[in-house]
DNA sequence: GTGAAAGCGCTAACAA
DNA sequence: TTGTTAGCGCTTTCAC
């Protein structure tokens, strides 16, 4: 009796396929991998075999000799409880989902919340089980990226990464300028105590908008300035501080949507007219915050998931052997609701 | 010269850990699998070895041989607009990324929103690239369930799936009893002419939900059952609609607390007292959610990171080769606070 | 255009 | 305890 043609897990292999095809298995190889150096006779005579037997390309054995395996990794450190709750990173990860399905890579997603996962992740990352990664929202002390570099994984951002060789290939919103156009606005509507609260400044996101406020505040004093966390609670804890430390403001830029709603909430409890008391603006233009908070929200627009999309794009590019392209630093705007 | 013991991709393989620490390549893979059957001085010298070197083993070779990956796929087929809104689908990810790294797996999400991706992901999971796979809020028409069983792969479910062999493993909540629970509440409080929002109805969720309404008003009349989409927007149309066709209801029952909240606006919106005219029921207790409704939601609480903790537990029981374990039906509780 | 054969990097018998 | 050997299922020269 023939040897089985069926793997050890029980479905058909390449070569129950050239078998029943009547063909070698190397020919049977070049059908499935789109060669164009087989006769129509035996591509059909395979196709065939390959629907008739349900026949699927075991992925291990193929990037075994290929060496790639058409899966990028999307690392996001992030505690779960901001990932699922501030929009910005659904929007992303939709971005990132649609450009790598355009590239015909498969999207695999690793959260890192903790040491251990973190170092489950960098071993994953080495083990040769993804072409390439994506990383966003990362902070100064994430080691991820230094993995990526060590072992030499193709690797893009979101937001400019800490590690800075000079080559990291990023896609960036113009923070800073979102950030010093949202403040100018307020600056220009005569506000002159203007306040601001910012994201983790171990991440350049919060930097480069904190950044932008500077630009046309300079000479702001501290106690108008206050980090926060991204989330709405941590906005609303940082403007009842702004309250209490500086009482006179009359304007405040959050470095999110979530931190703004957040500040509406706290000025909602002091008794503070938005925008006759206090104006404030916001950042990300979130279709699910923006527009339903009370009142809706003057606020910066970024495109992120357009973001996320071209950042699968920027690394598909590198993978493919082609020159490597520019990082991105997509443009941003002012859209004006009703709070300031 | 003798062979480069350093693999294609530049990287050291298991020759150069075995060449290196002055053993044989047998030897080595014992160490680095944990095998007991090695002398302490060899696991010494290899493990030097392993950390000069920073060996990392290809994960593909291994599992060509061995058949395994350690890794499970998490398959969420549901718009992407639901995935990052609704706080169910962060929470279960939570419980299922926690569960499964306890057990030394690693957690591959997968994300299906168009037939395209849904092809996709039948070939991923064809192609021995996961041990396991975990779907939920799964729909009647979706076909993954249909293809993990054709390829034999280990499934757990969240929820109970539409395939019924009779062998499923799943972790349900108790959607019967929790609104059956709920709805009596409304009618010992007096309220005779309670309403139902209810999910998708191609989802058991939705139809178990429904069901627990029924058993407490069994003559409900048509007008006062309308089906939405879990969201919030979905609530909101769908109390705009009960309250134009039964004007006279007191009282009605969500079936998500997403879709509460969008029946309060709706009902501010109409100028109704709650729970003064009419009394809202939730159901989910999500933190993010039912605390900071005005008012405060009363809802139904399931603990959905658990869920997703004991379905990763399941199957990761089912991948050791145990004998399969029960399917497992989580309580649900009445949480009172100002809606009803 | 096609097949034979080599080998990707690893684990697991089987011997020693 | 250790090494030798035989593959896992696939792609890809290299001849023909």
């Amino acid at each position: 009796m023939a040897e089985s043609p069926y793997g050890r897990a029980g479905r058909p292999t390449l070569e129950a396929v050239a078998e029943l095809a009547g063909v070698s298995r190397a020919t049977a190889s070049r059908v499935i991998t789109g060669s164009p150096r087989v006769s129509a006779k035996s591509r059909a005579a395979v196709e065939a075999a390959v629907s008739e037997l349900g026949y699927v390309p075991n992925l291990a054995a193929r990037s075994l000799v290929t060496q790639r395996t058409d899966a990028v990794a999307v690392v996001v450190s992030e505690p779960e409880s901001r990932v699922f709750t501030d929009p910005f990173f659904g929007a992303m990860i939709r971005g990132i989902s649609r450009g790598l399905a355009a590239e015909g890579l498969q999207m695999l997603l690793l959260m890192v919340q903790s040491p251990e996962d973190a170092e489950r992740a960098a071993r994953f990352l080495s083990g040769g089980h993804v072409d390439g990664a994506l990383m966003y929202s990362l902070h100064r002390s994430d080691p991820l990226p230094e993995v990526a570099r060590q072992v030499g994984l193709p690797t893009a951002y979101g937001g400019r990464p800490w590690t800075n060789t000079g080559t990291e290939l990023y896609v960036d919103a113009d923070n800073r300028g979102g950030a010093r156009n949202a403040v100018t606005y307020l600056r220009d509507q005569g506000r002159h105590a203007v306040a601001t609260i910012t994201g983790p400044l171990d991440q350049f996101v919060s930097i480069d908008r904190l950044a932008g406020f500077r630009d046309v505040f300079p000479d702001t004093r501290d106690e108008l300035i206050v980090a926060a966390d991204f989330t709405q609670e941590g906005g609303e804890v940082a403007m009842d501080l702004l309250l209490a430390q500086a009482p006179e403001l009359d304007a405040v830029f959050c470095a999110s949507d979530l931190m703004a709603a957040g500040a509406l909430r706290s000025l909602r409890r002091h008794g503070r007219d938005v925008p006759g008391d206090i104006a404030v603006v916001g950042f990300d233009d979130h279709d699910q915050v923006a527009r339903w908070t009370d009142p809706p929200l003057t606020t910066i627009h970024q495109d992120v998931e357009l973001m996320g999309h071209e950042l699968a794009r920027l690394l598909a590019t590198v993978l493919r052997g082609e020159p490597t392209p520019e990082s991105l630093v997509m443009p941003t705007r002012l859209v004006v609701r009703a709070s300031a």
